[in-house]
DNA sequence: ATCTATTCATAACT
DNA sequence: TAGTTATGAATAGAT
């Protein structure tokens, strides 16, 4: 999709491979963003880039879709009949965006951008995640926003925003099972 | 993208929402996909649909992109300063595909889709992901495929191709750390 | 599931 | 490195 056709091949030029996947990587995230929107449908998407950089998506966060799929892997040896579902049960409940960014590496220049819609589909999530978990981490969220330069990204084109955050400052959630405010980045430069 | 412009907000028709969903999924791969092949880049992907049914993507495997970003996390207080990287390190070497779906629930009427490529950048991956589990997982995909019906997704389009698996026989590999092989799935209806 | 009109994403350029 | 535009790609609605 450009002013010409391109073969789905490795990239050898650095720079274009740079700018590449990150135009590409927010056109992917975009997409999430649009099918959790039209679908309610729970996403993940841990990627690391080129230079190694970690970026996160997720809805309602990357932390629980990994963790209700892992739930779902210890015991599914048992729900070989779910029910139908579609839309009868209590669909996904808040949105997120992340990115974990440590491109680049050791040069801190970039900001974060932070925001949070609420959804017709706003209802608490999983059992483990609360809507006192959520307030938390939105108020996390909200405080770090007010710490940094912020930049948005596909502001004007929905209501999702993307967040760069540096890696320094580790993202130590992963571990933890409910507390989603555990969250801690760095910024980085995302350049 | 299409007859006319949507809004992009929750579909509440069944049917328009399975179909959009459907759709709308296998394009998030795709261009997980492309930007793997041009990139190289370690994605993964988790997705539940609104019939709360599993999908997975992963390059070179969701479980390999799962264990580095848990990794990474465990040891993420002295990494403030990786090297820039880009294309200095071996990068990604295997490319996969899954997906484990539970959609419709208990009517198993479709099948499983399986395959996988070498690509130029095919070397091992990380240290915990040796070329012999790659070359077993291998083996037991080829096995599986020789024991359903299959079917193609997208495979005049690129080298990749999409698998659904019944989600009965569940995915045991998150849980172990070395050993790809441990993958179980069974396959169910994607309608 | 397939088929097109149409919108969307993006390669090349700036 | 962000913005612009021509063009290829994704997909909404219909079948």
């Amino acid at each position: 999709m450009g002013r010409n056709k391109i073969n789905i091949k490795k990239i050898n030029n650095k720079n274009y491979l740079k700018a590449t996947f990150s135009k590409r990587r927010k056109g992917l995230f975009r997409k999430a963003t649009d099918l959790c929107c039209l679908s309610g449908a729970q996403i993940a998407i841990i990627t690391f880039s080129p230079g190694n950089k970690p970026f996160l998506f997720g809805n309602p966060s990357a932390k629980a879709v990994l963790d209700r799929f892992l739930g779902e892997q210890d015991s599914c040896t048992s729900n070989d009949h779910d029910e139908e579902g579609l839309g009868s049960t209590p669909e996904d409940s808040d949105h997120e965006h992340l990115e974990a960014s440590q491109e680049g590496s050791n040069e801190i220049e970039d900001v974060m951008d932070e925001d949070r819609v609420n959804f017709w589909w706003d209802e608490p999530i999983d059992d483990e995640l609360g809507i006192y978990e959520l307030q938390k981490y939105k108020g996390l969220l909200e405080a770090l926003k007010e710490n940094v330069a912020s930049k948005l990204d596909d502001m004007n084109r929905r209501e999702f925003y993307t967040k760069d955050f540096l890696s320094m400052f580790c993202i130590s959630w992963i571990g933890s099972t409910t507390c989603q405010e555990d969250l801690c980045h760095t910024f980085l430069a995302s350049s």
